[in-house]
DNA sequence: CTGTTAGCGCTTTCAG
DNA sequence: CTGAAAGCGCTAACAG
């Protein structure tokens, strides 16, 4: 392996030179310069990241953890915005694994874990509004953290998500638009701020608009196809039926999925909403609220650096858009 | 940050033994041990491996690479199976960008990155037969690598992937077995070993079976439903058409879609082979072989391992196997 | 403009 | 069993 020395031997200067032609340091001379870059071309010579990272203390590389098994459609979305906006800035991505740490004769948590791997800042995407004391030692170090999806703050900490409110209101503004006075809503996960986000732009635009609010009708689950199953399972059993669904992808294509095994046609006789705007509800025609996941990703990226840079710490919020397609009907 | 240093002062013993406890050696004594231990729990210390990984030439870092774009369902399952074996030996996972690259003054390549990186070894997926020389770098080089679909080997370099071959003609044998002679077969990217192997399958199959053998019958394009449509918008203008389509999973799908908007019925006009098992084709009822995705994951850490061990650097070839689903019937 | 020197936090001989 | 010292590859004052 060729290193800053072998460098600065062939070219006869010494790594002091060598290093500020690496960094583009002003105070040598054009001619060195020149000299020292051409050695370094020849020997396809790169200096070592770890050795840089133990000196300067900056390792160009960010951490990302992610709960297990989170490994779905939305959140590889997700990751390639981050990938495409932090590989331009000239950082790499360390998935950060967690399997060892439970036998570890250490307390490793995401903190240690950060600064064992020394990386400048780290995303936690797929985390939920439980055990939210895990993440402690992380809002209380200085090291720069953005979460997805989960609005915690600190001073070095901030967020990004999808407005998840707005996004219910406009589900639930198109479906009384169409005629719809009885919207029952399946709900992600308790615990998760999106599910309640979503939730509450729900209520409260129910009430707003002073449809049926009937508790029945509020379903939770996990975020899968059964919630969906199980929800309309008990719906067609009831004498007061909603007549929209309203619910998050992957639960409302279970939900459909459920309607049409029981002899019922959507959007004929049940309208069904989604919000997400996974790929998969392409193929079910699914009327829903899109999230902007490389956006999200993106967003996380950008201000991760910005907090890096102290340059600004405010969460980002962005926008959803409804898109119709054919589950949804006037009534 | 506690560094050795500290824990050392801390403790009143030298850095050269806290080295000691924490990597476990002997020649420590077992009052000694415990005292400094405690004083590591105390103020939670945990050694830098960047600092670890400068002086040992060892990061407990893989890295893997990615063309762009190959964010998807398959390569996903994959990661994860990546993932928990390489995190429960101690490793993280480098996601390598490679955005930087092209603007750089350097020729900077896969081998380059590796290095400056310090990874251990590389999982390279995703990539095809395409522009082979951009590998040579890293074949050539002593770096620990597999890769997965793609046979390349090298004295430290290996591959793991599915036995594309035997599934084509297990796909064959079935459909030939439900009465079908005139198969037709649309076949990934040109390039791809994955889909030079099913086509090697799907002809040598025909051929031992004595089936009607017609190149009109072969299509060939990116993995993609559109892929699908365009072979099933030609077929259906043939005199002679096949009655079975064998194709990996999204086009199948597109070919289904395609073949539903034109007024025909699977599997009653025409049965639908696919290959993958991707999960999208559970939706459609997709009869396909199944490629163990994770296992190939798994595999390929496991190689890796090995590779860096050097204990072995024989590729793998796992065994696929045939889901039977509604698509395909018997005529 | 260039080079010397002292670290960064850790491991690894090698004396004691 | 313990510690002093050198070194991994690089950066960053600071002299010259």
């Amino acid at each position: 392996m060729t290193t800053i020395n072998d460098i600065a031997r062939i070219a006869r200067v010494s790594k002091a030179t060598v290093s500020k032609v690496i960094n583009n340091y002003p105070g040598v001379k054009e001619e060195t310069r020149r000299h020292v870059l051409n050695v370094i071309k020849e020997y396809n010579y790169w200096p070592s990241s770890v050795a840089r990272s133990l000196s300067t203390n900056k390792s160009f590389t960010i951490g990302i953890f992610e709960p297990v098994r989170i490994n779905n459609f939305f959140f590889r979305e997700v990751f390639e915005g981050i990938e495409s906006v932090l590989g331009e800035e000239g950082y790499d991505i360390l998935y950060l694994t967690n399997k060892l740490w439970e036998n570890s004769w250490l307390k490793f948590s995401f903190k240690e874990k950060c600064i064992n791997r020394g990386v400048d800042g780290v995303i936690m995407m797929g985390f939920g509004r439980v055990n939210l004391s895990e993440f402690d030692g992380l809002l209380n170090s200085n090291i720069p953290t953005v979460f997805v999806d989960l609005d915690l703050v600190g001073s070095n900490t901030s967020y990004v998500t999808s407005n998840n409110v707005e996004g219910a209101e406009m589900a639930i503004r198109y479906l009384a638009g169409l005629g719809h006075k009885k919207i029952a809503m399946i709900k992600g996960p308790a615990g998760f701020k999106l599910a309640n986000d979503r939730f509450t732009g729900y209520q409260k635009t129910i009430h707003e608009l002073n449809l049926e609010y009937n508790p029945d009708w509020v379903f939770s689950g996990e975020y899968s196809m059964e919630t969906g199953y199980d929800a309309v399972n008990k719906i067609i059993k009831m004498r007061n039926r909603p007549t929209a669904i309203f619910a998050e992808d992957m639960i409302a294509i279970g939900a459909i999925r459920a309607l049409r095994e029981n002899g019922f046609s959507v959007p004929e006789d049940f309208s069904v909403m989604g919000f997400d705007n996974i790929e998969l509800g392409l193929h079910y025609g699914l009327t829903t609220i899109n999230q902007d996941r490389n956006g999200l990703g993106e967003a996380a990226s950008r201000l991760l650096l910005d907090i890096i840079n102290k340059k600004s710490f405010s969460p980002v919020i962005l926008p959803v858009e409804l898109i119709e397609r054919d589950t949804c009907r006037s009534i």
